[in-house]
DNA sequence: GTCTATACTGGGATAGAC
DNA sequence: GTCTATCCCAGTATAGAC
């Protein structure tokens, strides 16, 4: 049992250093945010941050951490559960949109810029790239399955990928309550525009539900 | 006619100062993107630049004017005009899909970062509040039309935003011809995901073909 | 219109005291 | 674990020759 008073303080002191950074770089983005800033925030000295993290990308690369292990966890259960390709896609929206919402850091600087491509980052890129191509997959079945309007499923995945990503634009600074209906709004948005049968949601949107049950 | 071998030299340079900020606040956002860096690309050295723009935020400034300017011309015209709000979204988002398509400098780097909050920029934020504006307002008309699913209108306009820039990350190093499609499948998703009847995507697509002739 | 040389600033990171 | 002091580099921008 590693913890103590002493402990505690430096994990609360890492902790406030990971919201400040995360609202900064949603702010300036990574390259616009510096340390000096973030230790101002947090109310220490910049030097003062390099105890806690070795380099600034480090800052960056544990907030990633923390967003794509669970995203990846997510879609894999998902992917490896069983119904039809729709219901899944409309429950694998829903889960990533309210995961989101509820991520405790301002995620909306973590992939703007390619700042992923620097060497130092190249665990976080191959997660990344993981998930995408996950979500890729589960797009390709719904399209083989004759589910969905013919479509590029890459394509497909970045139109998906963009409205998940942009409740988070939305959320800044929104109470939590006016946000409550968003993961079934953007999940039923998606389906709608995707099935080939536009009569069919209701019945994807229930067997989605299921699955969550 | 102010137009000779120098100066066409110089709105030459210009031009290629442009393209080539433009691919690199693509790649590396603003602040990841240096002076020097932007003037390698064009194969002059660093402080040359400073003949043709006084900052760097100047470059951005007009890239962003090049691309706002016309952008504000064609939702204003699509709003002026007549048409059931539903077929002028949709004939709105086909234009700006076509638009962004077309436009000759990487859109990726422009909006990405809030670059534009800094007060030499001015202008151009109120330019894209405005665009946001008339974009929004024809998705309220729809609402109020009852022709849409129930919803904010400005979360609304997000996700069309989301997805009408989204095309532009597909169109890096894509051949034109792949991407000849895109107004349309776009236009038609967005439509299908919002319309609250969905039988009536037909009419609202033929009424918007009518609209753009 | 582009060059070299350079001023000046801000930012990431280290050293070492407390 | 945080501090002060400081190093070092990268980056924007200017001066002035050609």
């Amino acid at each position: 049992m590693p913890a103590g008073p002493r402990t505690d303080d430096a994990s609360a002191t890492r902790e406030r250093i990971l919201k400040a950074a995360a609202a900064a770089f949603a702010r300036r983005g990574f390259h616009g945010t510096s340390t000096r800033g973030i230790a101002a925030a947090v109310g220490i000295r910049q030097p003062s941050l390099f105890h806690h993290f070795p380099t600034k990308q480090a800052i960056l690369a544990e907030l990633l951490d923390r967003d794509l292990g669970p995203a990846l966890e997510r879609i894999r259960r998902i992917r490896a559960g069983g119904g039809r390709p729709a219901a899944r896609l409309h429950a694998y929206v829903e889960a990533d949109v309210a995961a989101l919402l509820g991520f405790p850091y301002d995620a909306r600087g973590l992939y703007d810029e390619s700042v992923l491509e620097d060497p130092a980052l190249a665990p976080q890129r191959a997660a990344q790239r993981e998930f995408h191509a996950e979500v890729r997959g589960l797009v390709a079945e719904g399209l083989d399955a004759g589910e969905f309007h013919p479509a590029d499923a890459e394509f497909v995945r970045q139109l998906i990928h963009a409205m998940t990503v942009e409740v988070i634009f939305q959320a800044a600074g929104q109470p939590r309550s006016d946000l409550a209906d968003r993961p079934a709004a953007i999940a039923g948005f998606v389906l709608r525009g995707l099935l080939a049968d536009p009569g069919d949601i209701d019945a994807v949107r229930a067997e989605a539900a299921a699955l969550k049950g």
